[in-house]
RNA sequence: GUCCCUAUCGUCUAGAGGCCUAGGACACCGCCCUUUCACGGCGGUAACAGGGGUUCGAAUCCCCUUAGGGAUGCCA
């Protein structure tokens, strides 16, 4: 029989990382072990779920290249299969009418935490038959009074609650549409997952699927709950802490790649292991090797995987990457040196995409002025000499290389004899309007040779204007 | 309130009774490298929540306490 798992979010929202890591576990463990990864659309709350989140979700999804083999369903589209079962449910004397008011099932509530009792519906209308005509009814599932329910855990271990913990849950609202823990069953039965890998804020509802499945005669998946996902404080993951979208991850400039890695290391651990490629996640990647605590995200070391990916993946892959954040940024890259070859010289010096881009807008556009702090450093009246110097140096080369460039700004600064700063700095803030770059011989060499001249020429322009105004 | 789960450096984690005077990674702090910013190299600070057991021996097993999380919905 084929292992099969599947990701079951509700559209009432994007996808976020915790959602993000409870599919990324799911496929890898279908992956691994050649089976169907179902993506499933738990759409029934009809008030909260959204078309636009349904999108989001994709979109999350396609972008961490997590593809699902069946699917998307949509629970709303197969409420006839759960009327079914839920009438079945009636026929074999697994669920029943219930007329109770909400103030009734209120009522119940606060005697049992009166009695120091979990809050739970009595089954007052378990055996009644007495129904009263044009009165709005949910129809409850019958659970066992007595025993207690084991959950074998794949990641928790064995989880038994007592089945005097739990009540009649409702299956059918008042309005006949389906609910979670019934939907929830019937799709596992229906599509055959093996494996139900989720968030562990589910635990406690395990049992009452199991005892819906049981009733159904349906064999039980392997269930593996996984911890939730805390923010960098430590508390509840919620949107005051940022960027927990995943597509908000992608905004910031992120690589799938490292938020994947990212990812499969909270919670999970391969011995002392921190970077793995996609093949060797599902190679080695074990529900039995999932932590059972809950884990903090911790940005920082998010950015160092990132840079780790932005630095030894291939730089064509990541400058298609780039070439997002570019257009973003609104700098077009018709002109200028190849964007992988920008991906070479800054993967090393920035954390983001985002930020690479940023940086390197100078490759692509001219500036204006330069900026405030670094001309104000270097642009002075003593850089004059050096600038007109390596100038005339550089537009006599006749071969644009980095070598030749490098071997321009040498000998400037030994002809001067002053320290390869006094010359370098000015040269730098002149060509790329700031203060840090790439190494100069190489950041020159990407740039057009007239480009650079002229950007040296209004440099100069600027230190004169600052001697006429001193 | 009741039930369930969890508990190793600030964070992610290794650890499945002796290999642990607790290892790795991120962050942080030093030093080195360096024409900028970075990268890199080397080194350092830093943890078994507390208390009882079990055992020749416990971070590892059991119990209690404490703390956190989850559930307790006609949400999923």
């Amino acid at each position: 029989m084929t292992l099969t798992t599947r990701f079951a979010p509700s559209p009432t929202g994007y996808l976020h990382v915790g959602g993000a890591r409870t599919a990324l576990y799911s496929w890898l463990y279908a992956k691994k072990n050649g089976g169907d990864f179902i993506l499933r659309i738990e759409d029934t709350d009809l008030e909260r779920s959204t078309q636009a989140s349904v999108d989001a979700i994709m979109d999350g999804m396609n972008w961490l290249n997590l593809d699902w083999t069946h699917g998307p369903y949509f629970q709303t589209k197969r409420f006839d299969r759960y009327k079914e079962v839920i009438d079945q449910l009636i026929e074999t004397g697994h669920a029943y009418r219930c007329y109770c008011t909400a103030e009734e099932v209120e009522a119940m509530r606060e005697e049992a935490r009166a009695k120091g009792e979990n809050e739970r519906y009595n089954g007052m209308w378990r055996e009644r038959t007495d129904y009263p005509a044009d009165k709005p009814y949910v129809i409850r599932f019958k659970n066992p009074l007595e025993g207690d329910v084991v959950i074998k855990d794949a990641v928790k271990g064995e989880i038994v609650i007592s089945n005097k913990e739990l009540d009649d849950l409702i299956i059918a609202r008042s309005d006949g549409s389906p609910t979670y823990n019934l939907t929830v069953v019937v799709d596992d039965w229906d599509m055959k997952v093996s494996h139900v890998v989720r968030g562990d804020d589910h635990v406690n509802n395990t049992p009452r699927q199991i005892n819906i499945l049981n009733a159904l005669g349906a064999p039980l998946p392997v269930y593996a709950h996984i911890p939730m996902i805390l923010g960098d404080d430590g508390k509840r993951l919620s949107k005051r802490h940022g960027a927990v979208s995943v597509m908000q991850y992608r905004d910031d400039g992120y690589l799938p790649e490292a938020l994947l890695n990212y990812l499969v290391r909270l919670g999970w651990s391969h011995g002392d292991q921190e970077i793995f490629s996609r093949e060797e996640m599902i190679e080695l990647f074990d529900l039995t090797g999932c932590n059972r605590a809950p884990s903090a995200f911790n940005t920082d070391k998010l950015i160092w995987v990132n840079q780790h990916y932005m630095k030894t993946l291939d730089p064509e892959y990541v400058a298609s990457h780039l070439a997002w954040h570019m257009e973003d940024q609104g700098i077009s890259t018709d002109n200028g040196p190849a964007l992988a070859e920008i991906v070479k010289v800054q993967a090393d010096r920035v954390k983001t995409l985002k930020e690479m881009a940023q940086i390197s807008r100078y490759f692509y556009q001219d500036f204006t002025e330069f900026d405030a702090a670094a001309g104000k450093k270097h642009l002075r009246p003593v850089a004059k000499e050096p600038l007109e110097l390596v100038k005339a140096k550089l537009s006599a080369l006749e071969n644009w290389q980095g070598d030749a460039i490098h071997e321009a700004i040498n000998a400037t600064a030994e002809e001067l004899e002053l320290g390869m700063g006094k010359v370098g700095m000015p040269l730098r803030v002149a060509a790329t309007g700031a203060g840090n770059s790439p190494s100069l011989d190489i950041t020159l060499a990407l740039m057009d040779k007239d480009k650079v001249l002229a950007r040296i020429d209004m440099a100069l322009a600027f230190i004169e204007e600052r001697i006429a105004n001193s």
